[in-house]
DNA sequence: CAGTATCCTCGCAGATACTG
DNA sequence: CAGTATCTGCGAGGATACTG
């Protein structure tokens, strides 16, 4: 067989995760978010080889992550700059890097980064809430497989291959 | 050279992602937050072949995000259950849901499937917010390589490698 | 049920040379 | 600088058989 690609999975994350649901992809996307936007300097940072980076940008730029934009007009120099679909992923990547932070350094050991643009300060966690904006600690929420939402599985995935096969 | 783990790069995002930058553990963690507790449940749910499953269980064990207990003490039937550091990846796990959610779906075409446990009322957006509880958005932030942490990059890795060696 | 133990394949990534 | 084009190979991931 080959590798399952969960692209056409009728669970959020599941598509989130084919999509960016990888190293490079997130690191490319850390990079865009701090305002990286040529080759070189992804090259750099990174130390990607040119064709894992092509590959990864090109498949970001597939996905409307990223827009190819040139330079200036009438030059074959481009830029990656971050989509609105790009730029909304900055939740989820601050996600990670606060749990980064919290969970894989020693205590106060992890490089300070993302601040608020006007004064500096420091981004505190994110916050859980309702739609009606009622703010929710963790163990407020849970997960359900719903009677209207029981495709989130490769079970029901796989059932619904069989009915068009 | 043998393919780059991202385990001790100085960066939280970095790490986070080599601890759970990939498909399987992204699913399975989805699946844990869901309650699932069992190797069997897992497997019918995720469609993974069992040494996947076992392998990627482990690196989740052992990376301190699942725990193993015995279903009853003295037996050797075990569940995965997950960590307070396991519990903690629920913001990013959200964030990526919410985000497919948005922009992998055709307009309201998503399960909706994370509530809050006490009304049943779906999760709003995650707000970011200052240290300080000063509410943000995402054009209010940046993400700044600073002197106190400019070794966020392969560049600054292979730098700190080099000076090992 | 909860995994080990094997075997196999091909995708991903690494290195490097070359082009506009 | 910004890639494309090739070559190479490790190892993740898949299938299946077998064990306590």
């Amino acid at each position: 067989m080959t590798r399952t690609s969960l692209a056409r999975y009728p669970c959020p994350l599941a598509r989130a995760a084919d999509l960016v649901g990888d190293k490079w992809a997130l690191l490319i996307l850390r990079d865009a978010l701090a305002g990286v936007r040529r080759f070189s300097d992804f090259k750099t940072r990174l130390g990607a080889s040119t064709n894992i980076l092509t590959e990864r940008l090109n498949h970001l730029v597939e996905a409307g992550i990223l827009h190819r934009k040139p330079v200036r007009p009438g030059v074959q120099r481009v830029e990656y700059h971050l989509s609105e679909k790009g730029m909304s992923l900055v939740h989820a990547l601050l996600a990670l890097w606060q749990w980064g932070e919290r969970w894989t350094f020693e205590e106060g050991k992890s490089p300070v980064t993302v601040q608020a643009r006007d004064t500096g300060e420091k981004l505190g966690p994110l916050q859980l809430q309702t739609v009606s904006g009622r703010p929710l600690s963790i163990t407020d929420i849970e997960m359900v497989p719903t009677e209207a939402a029981p495709a989130i599985t490769h079970q029901s995935y796989a059932a619904l291959k069989a009915q068009k096969a």
